[in-house]
DNA sequence: TTGGGTGCAAATCTTTTGCAGGTGT
DNA sequence: ACACCTGCAAAAGATTTGCACCCAA
């Protein structure tokens, strides 16, 4: 098993993420990290973001229209994504786990995992509407 | 605005998705509408599937373990993959449409619509798991 | 006749990967 | 030193698109 070694790549990935509210892609992540890091490669942006989110310490939002989103806050949490700007949105809806108990019952498999994701068009797109 | 026009190909291409109660990828459709339409491109399964999607007349599921999958069935309801195998099953879950409502709540945007997702290992994969 | 539909192939876009050299421990 | 990590570039996959021809209305 690969055992974990210090990049200040990495670092800056995760901390980069946690202080953003939204949920970039990778590419997003890699512009702002080529600020602190020239010569740094889409390649490494990715394999980290990957591995961050394999151990836990991000999590990885699989292909919101498309293309896959990061987002540093790892509690469970459902998202909102706008139709127009493909913004994605924190939801603050109260506990979900019971999803989780009433899917089980007629479900022979092992669930681990769910996800509840919203779409539509978000309050600013909506204010532009009539243009 | 287009007018909507009579083809075989889309025709074929609804009434497969229609008899599957699995998800087939755009890849799978295309294989099986080459036994009737030989030549058959995958462009045009594509731009089939969108525009039926986009019409209402199936659904897309995107991006379910990084491939667009297609159900047949348009009613509301939700969708477990397996991490594994990577299978998409549906859930008979009740109506879950007080999801949006409560999401709605404290939401200044407009939803129009959600989606609920389960994963793990589904029941085959499970009994295989010890070898 | 006309505009949508098709096949074909090339293009796009996102994400992954092989490799040779760099770096943390 | 050893194993992990990086940059670079090429590869891999999925999906889209331009184009010339075909066909339904």
């Amino acid at each position: 098993m690969a055992t974990l070694k210090y990049s200040r790549q990495r670092e800056s990935i995760k901390e980069f993420l946690m202080t953003r509210k939204d949920h970039p892609t990778a590419d997003v992540v890699y512009e702002n990290m080529k600020r602190i890091y020239p010569n740094i490669s889409l390649g490494t942006v990715y394999r980290n973001l990957s591995l961050l989110a394999d151990i836990g310490e991000i999590r990885k939002l699989p292909s919101f229209g498309g293309v896959d989103h990061f987002d540093g806050r790892i509690e469970q949490h459902s998202h909102f994504m706008c139709n127009k700007c493909c913004k994605v949105i924190d939801m603050e809806s109260e506990n979900l786990d019971h999803l989780l108990e009433d899917a089980g019952k007629d479900f022979n498999g092992e669930i681990s995992d769910y996800s509840v994701r919203f779409f539509g068009i978000c309050e600013d797109c909506l204010k532009t509407e009539n243009n």
